[in-house]
DNA sequence: GCGACAG
DNA sequence: ATCTTGTCGC
């Protein structure tokens, strides 16, 4: 487990956020077909909190994209950066997610993020923001909506429905990953396409509703929120 | 102005 | 995200 730094430059408040947005925005690469569903490694990505200590705690699990089995693991814990504002959840996320990928042995083929991509306000969601400061393809799988709605989708595994903006554009899906069971929200982060990212997500997810990298993310970042001691 | 609102 | 009991079902 290491100890979370924040980046130098970080964001302290709301404007300023914005304006990194603003800025990154335009090196998100988005015609790249990304990386083969089934081949190479994926990491799982995700945060615990503990708002009363003010403590953060991030996981990076780490799979074989075939077989679905855990290659490498890592940790980081250390004090909140920013507040949660919708819109600007990287900016509450990154820093920890950052240090626990950093202390992987290898770089992932893919990083798989809890939350959205191009399906943001500005189209530069947590996923696409990750993937810019780390070069990495990266993909959001969010388990609720955010700011686009998308009609309804057939009851069956792999059944889809689009998220559109108001200009027409698909920027993510809503994906059954299980039968008759609440669909999850993908879009396309950096470097992958929004087909390949719903390819992965559904071979991440063979039996629950969630892609096994973030359904063990989840697990060992409260493990480690629990274990922190600052 | 009033809600809605990833984690 | 996090706070929390029981309950229904495989």
């Amino acid at each position: 487990m290491t100890i979370i730094d924040i980046p130098e430059g970080w964001p302290a408040d709301e404007a300023r956020a914005l304006a990194v947005q603003d800025e990154l925005r335009a090196r998100v690469v988005l015609d790249e077909t990304g990386p083969e569903p089934g081949t190479g490694t994926v990491a799982g990505v995700d945060v615990a909190y503990d708002d009363v200590r003010g403590v953060v705690a991030a996981a990076a699990v780490v799979v074989d994209a075939r077989t679905l089995t855990v290659v490498e693991e890592s940790t980081a814990v250390g004090k909140v950066a920013f507040p949660y504002v919708p819109g600007l959840l990287a900016f509450r996320e990154l820093p920890a997610v950052l240090a626990a990928l950093r202390s992987l042995t290898r770089a992932p083929g893919l990083v798989v993020c809890d939350g959205y991509g191009r399906a943001h306000p500005r189209r530069f969601g947590l996923a696409s923001h990750l993937g810019v400061l780390t070069g990495l393809p990266s993909i959001g799988v969010a388990k609720n909506p955010f700011v686009f709605g998308h009609g309804e989708l057939g009851p069956h595994r792999g059944d889809t429905a689009p998220l559109r903006a108001d200009d027409g554009e698909e920027v993510g899906r809503a994906l059954r990953t299980q039968p008759g069971v609440k669909p999850v929200y993908v879009s396309a982060g950096h470097r992958t396409a929004l087909d390949t990212a719903c390819a992965h997500t559904l071979l991440l997810a063979p039996r629950y509703r969630l892609p096994e990298t973030t359904r063990r993310a989840d697990r060992l970042c409260r493990e480690a929120l629990a274990a922190a001691v600052l």
